[in-house]
DNA sequence: AATATTTGGTAAACTATATTTACTATATGG
DNA sequence: CCATATAGTAAATATAGTTTACCAAATATT
């Protein structure tokens, strides 16, 4: 009894999910770390999708994303140690500074795009091209009716 | 640029299944919370999934799981304070003890099944049960597929 | 049988990462 | 101008995990 009620709950589709954004996640920093991406980790995209060409505040980038702006501060005084962001003061409010991606942060974008490229293509060939772009294709029409 | 390139990744595969997932674990946590369920947290689920009618020990779950078994200890010490989990000797093991599930516990279980049901069917209807349904299928093979 | 090694489990210290509370400095709207 | 709101920082606290160290029971070894 408990056995199957395990197997039930085991194949729910939010294990399911859960199960292939962790192996597609994982599966993406390991191939940027082959490529000597080393220091980005999973937390740093909490800030990262938010930084645009014409610059960002942090508090914006906190209320987008949902944490605090401690810990938004925290991430982008990494991701500038490191080199992928650049931090200047916004010349129009003395209180505010605007983030940017440095020309490393540019590059490490398009690593990381190429990398989630690739995996998709190879995910595709497992079920078949049809078969996974439908897949896809459905899970953002959910997505988009979710968060109408 | 900056801007089609957030597009991008914001929308690849990994990012629409954390959403998704996101989603579905919440949507599943609140309904327990409107059952009155309110101890049990996320983290627990790291937990429940290995208990079986035949008892589990807490090293097995953390190998199984793979987090530390200082750390599933807590987790079953605090679920047995809940009163979802019993803990009894090893009657064939004097260093072991073996974790069930009580009736708290399994009524529990019961009501997560039904939740997660419930949400899949709200959802099914959103794009439509037979898009849903090959959409489901896909993601399990796939993930069968990448567990091979 | 005596000893050595492995294994189940616990405890304490440390680590990572986030939130809450409190503060400073600047902006801005009456 | 002053009152209030906002951007950002700092420190304390909370949460949740791992690592290191240990004990006691079981198993293997000689």
């Amino acid at each position: 009894m408990t056995q199957e009620l395990t197997q039930l709950r085991d194949m729910h589709l939010g294990r399911v999910l859960l199960k292939l954004e962790r192996q597609f996640t994982q599966q993406v920093l390991s191939q940027l770390v082959e490529q000597g991406i080393t220091e980005i980790t999973l937390r740093h995209f909490v800030v990262i999708p938010f930084v645009t060409d014409v610059g960002i505040r942090s508090v914006e980038i906190a209320k987008k994303a949902g944490v605090s702006k401690q810990a938004v501060g925290k991430l982008i005084e990494e991701l500038e140690g490191y080199g992928y962001l650049e931090v200047r003061p916004d010349p129009h409010d003395g209180r505010a500074s605007l983030v940017f991606l440095s020309d490393k942060g540019e590059h490490f974008l398009q690593t990381a795009i190429e990398s989630t490229k690739i995996l998709e293509k190879r995910w595709q060939q497992l079920i078949g091209a049809e078969r996974f772009n439908n897949m896809k294709q459905a899970l953002i029409d959910l997505l988009v009716c979710l968060e109408a």
